[in-house]
DNA sequence: TTCCAAAATGGAAACGCTTACATTTAGAAA
DNA sequence: TTTCTAAATGTAAGCGTTTCCATTTTGGAA
């Protein structure tokens, strides 16, 4: 910047004001310095500039993991909404425990304007404990009760809750729950989900929940699990897609035929979901839009920080019927619409 | 920093000696600066430090875009290879054009310590253009001839040579090749592996090459060619899996089967690949791979300034024969052990 | 006890910007 | 020409650190 300054006879305050705008300066001195900026291929430093400025023009996103579909859809929604707002991204991943987590966020001081955090590590107390109290944050699908803070959720109740009823209203009254992992809040969401609705619609049946870990081998064992029980049920409800697709490669190894012999239904609708035989019956979450809300959410709680609303928001899925649960094959239909509430 | 360094009693010199290590500082005020940073709630600001370090230990990730597979893929990759060296990253996506892309290389500057690219917007010019000299930069799947930059590049001739020779091996004379985007660089390698393929081992035979954009839509639409055709191809290679399973589509629509009434391939072994039927014979990617390699010599870049080499590095594909090209169902198998050459 | 080297600490400049405030300049009115 | 006001520009402080250099403290050895 001085080099700039010097070449153009003026002081570097006049510089910096030609990269700014407004600041009452003269067109002909800011093209002027502009054009010696190009020459001399000057590019302020944002570093600086944000050290006396307090802005980023940056987005800390703390996400669990940074396998599959999911990751890369919401990363997908939040750098859409980001760009828009000409907001730079800065990731950080695969915090293998809270410790992890909480250096994190501690690396992202004076690097970014607000946070975005998914992590199953991070609860009501955590987040007192680490987060800084003057650095604006919205929450994805975590366990926290939403008083404290701004946060997006996904309605894994209603859209399980939702699936067990359409299977139950197809007649099915023996359903198996493959679980996810024990201490994950979406799957234990998804688990409530499968309970209340047995209780509500079908209350004389009996759970029948097998263990599973959102893997697609943990879906094969529980599937292999299934088919030895002396009470077979007629439906098996996967918490998610890719276990349900380890379970179809269960059933169909043992020449268990699906629908025909057993419906299956599974949770996310990944890609994947509508290119299997048979196409998956499943529940919709709108990954990339969780992630839009999210950041649109945070952008304003960075403009305006006297009023920041901790409101949770809950987004609800929507159940998207294929072949793998009826014999008749629909049309692809999707059952509820979509919305944030 | 001056809040801590008042309540322990001593410089803030001293504070920061605590928190930067060996720097002779004695073990007990030591601990005591911590024990009151921590009661404070103090944070260094990495903004301030690496203003005078000049290190921000933050790469650059310059993607393409962001849809799929292949850029969770990527960043995955790269992140792994990233958290080992403590490294941050900083991601820009979605360039409609080279001017956007210089634009996300300037917004770089004073905030990050090297660059990762991958933009089918660059080339050589662009790069003397607008790459700060100063800057370390690894380039991935670039249209660049190697002798300015380091860069990374997946063979994507070779692998489309290899399953070219592989169809002709079983007996195909007519294959029909679905294109990628006509100015993707990627696209143009595989193209120029088919042509090669079809020159060396089947001197007599025609081209036939039908346009697509890597989108599922674009194969269907493909497809739907190459069925009304007056000599049907007996096998067709789409450029990316995507448009594979869009011409599957069109086929099995039109009651066409694969693999029995003509075979199909893919390129990129995306998940998605195994799991549909017929699952689909392809070449796999290391994407993963080609991202931690990225970020690994541009970490060694970054800390040797003096000695960079810009030789070019290229990723060998595996083809993986599955059932779409096939009759007899053959276990899968992968045909190239890949490594870096 | 005195002295000395080594270790620990403090003072202050620097990193590259922005911006409040002071100063100069331009242009119009008198 | 002089005077005045508004616009343009300059000066310098400050953002939160690190680090060079100077100063003080420490703990033996003499």
């Amino acid at each position: 910047m001085k080099d700039v300054a010097r070449e153009a006879h003026v002081s570097i305050a006049t510089v910096s004001r030609a990269f700014n705008g407004g600041d009452s300066i003269t067109d002909s001195t800011r093209e002027r310095i502009l054009d010696i900026a190009k020459k001399l291929r000057f590019v302020p430093h944002s570093g600086a500039r944000s050290l006396i400025t307090r802005r980023t023009e940056t987005i800390g996103v703390l996400l669990p993991d940074l396998f599959g579909e999911f990751f890369s859809e919401i990363i997908r929604g939040i750098d859409q909404a980001a760009r828009v707002r000409k907001l730079h991204l800065l990731v950080s991943s695969s915090h293998g425990d809270s410790a992890e987590a909480a250096a994190a966020i501690r690396a992202m001081r004076g690097r970014v304007d607000g946070l975005l955090i998914m992590s199953p590590h991070v609860d009501a107390e955590f987040l007192a404990d680490n987060l800084p109290h003057d650095l604006p944050t919205v929450l994805m699908n975590t366990r926290v009760d939403g008083s404290t803070h701004a946060s997006f959720t996904v309605d894994n109740h209603g859209g399980a809750f939702a699936m067990v009823r359409h299977l139950i209203g197809r007649g099915h009254t023996r359903i198996a729950l493959i679980a996810g992992p024990e201490n994950n809040f979406e799957a234990q969401e998804r688990l409530r989900g499968y309970q209340d609705a047995l209780r509500e619609h079908l209350s004389g049946s009996a759970e029948l929940v097998l263990p599973g870990n959102f893997t697609e081998e943990s879906g094969w064992r529980a599937g292999n699990q299934i088919m030895v029980l002396a009470k077979r049920p007629t439906a098996i409800f996967a918490a998610n897609d890719m276990m349900a697709i380890g379970c179809l490669f269960a059933l169909s190894e043992a020449g268990i035929k699906v629908p025909d012999d057993i419906a299956l239904a599974g949770y996310d609708d990944i890609p994947i979901a509508r290119f299997i035989t048979p196409p998956l019956t499943t529940v919709r979450v709108r990954i990339a839009e969780l992630g839009s809300l999210a950041l649109e959410r945070l952008a304003l709680a960075i403009d305006n920080p006297d009023r920041i609303s901790t409101s949770p928001q809950t987004l609800r899925c929507e159940l998207v019927v294929r072949n793998s649960c009826s014999r008749q094959p629909p049309a692809i239909t999707v059952v509820n619409p979509s919305r944030v509430r």
